[in-house]
DNA sequence: TCGATATAATTGTGATCACAAATTTTCTAA
DNA sequence: TTAGAAAATTTGTGATCACAATTATATCGA
């Protein structure tokens, strides 16, 4: 295996449930890792290289990297190599007005739908939000923070925005891993206490003003670290 | 090969491109079938069944069908067969808010980057879309429409959103253009016009009015359609 | 004739192979 | 020592196979 990949050995692949399928598991496990940070962006992914470290065969490895592919979160060079993108500023902007478009009309979308218990259920996921920053874990933060936004969308149970939003949470995730990795502490003014009093009273323009402003504080953060700047990769106009 | 499939008589494959590689060219014959309702919605495709139609081997087959399900094309049952969706009305509702959502942001988005030869070219592009609809070839203008507002948002150097923006035009595909098959004739406003006429003013407020009244204007062609309600599949809620 | 069961066929997934393309390593000449 | 060419190795794609899961067909009994 090239050495250009060792930075996989930090890969750690989710435990493998047979119901799921090797294919799923593969997947999932890459794409955790893909979020966490895990693959060092611009460093080839090879087939063989990845099945080698997951001990499977390459197929499945070849449909989750096609699928990854497909989902934006990694891309293919000329040269057919794939690799995770290097970020630049103006995609990592375009990322982030992206998600504000489409998470605003989402949740929007959603309210009509939206119960008391599942209230209920979006601040028990909200508290685990909480915890995972109190233990100064900003990796299970993401996680939670998503998968609050996720329960949130789908109370819509006709919403067809989730795979585009989570395709654009996939972008951003290594860059903004990374990013948070260099927090020295996490304020945060909890939009998400504000957004679960719109749902109550039922109020869309609050909602999506709350769901609106937790990102532009999630952006905001981002952008407060210092040399954030010198990371985006030198940017090229397409040709 | 299951007779199930044999509406798939009907697949014109593209014509073959050796540059292009087998699995690229099955994945184009494939989407562009399905984006021009050529694949009977709720019918299973199978991988072999495919591959025997196009005179290729199951893998590129079964690599354009797993990337189409992860564009919403299509979708895998539990039974792991796939198949092109059948629409139902709340969906279709969705599709065609978000596709405004995302297609006045992707349109201001582009705004700042168009230049006059740009606008030329979009003129252009939007006479072959007046050619098709003079032959009465809906297919055509359709695909032309698509082109038009394809090359508008990539003016956009950094733009994001195109993928998200196909993914939503595959999904409303076969239905719309089943619609349109049954429209007997087509007069429109050309909001394309006005679209230009806000790029060459600049002006983001009209840019974002043309395109969602094109949009709308679309949508309500098809809610015109006498009878077309009764050909969403009858709405189940998710469980 | 109908329903249940058994058998046969089909299907998608994962494994493995072959080949062209791409990359890396080795060799040679200046 | 360096640059270029040749050779070796690696890589992704397409082909094919095997197997478990699913579907279709045949058989049997009431």
């Amino acid at each position: 295996m090239n050495a250009k990949t060792t930075p996989l050995l930090s890969l750690t692949p989710l435990e493998k449930t047979p119901a799921q399928g090797v294919n799923l598991w593969v997947y999932h496990s890459l794409r955790r890792a893909l979020m966490c940070g895990q693959i060092e962006p611009g460093l080839p992914l090879t087939i063989r290289g990845l099945a080698e470290l997951m001990h499977v065969s390459p197929m499945p490895v070849r449909e989750a990297l096609h699928r990854l592919t497909c989902e934006g979160a990694v891309e293919v060079r000329d040269n057919r190599r794939v690799m995770v993108p290097q970020m630049t500023a103006a995609r990592f902007k375009e990322l982030y007005e992206l998600r504000i478009v489409l998470e605003t009309h989402a949740a929007e979308s959603a309210l009509p739908y939206c119960r008391p218990e599942h209230i209920t259920e979006l601040e028990r996921l909200d508290a685990l939000i909480d915890l995972a920053y109190q233990h100064s874990d900003t990796g299970e933060g993401s996680l939670a923070n998503q998968e609050f936004h996720r329960y949130l969308y789908q109370r819509n149970p006709f919403q067809v925005a989730v795979p585009l939003i989570e395709s654009i949470w996939l972008q951003l995730g290594p860059f903004v891993r990374f990013a948070k990795s260099k927090l020295t502490q996490h304020y945060r003014i909890d939009r998400h206490k504000e957004a679960l009093q719109a749902l109550r009273q039922q109020n869309a323009f609050a909602l999506r003003r709350a769901i609106e402003a937790d990102i532009r504080d999630g952006l905001a953060s981002i952008q407060a670290v210092e040399g954030i700047h010198e990371h985006f990769k030198e940017q090229a106009l397409s040709a």
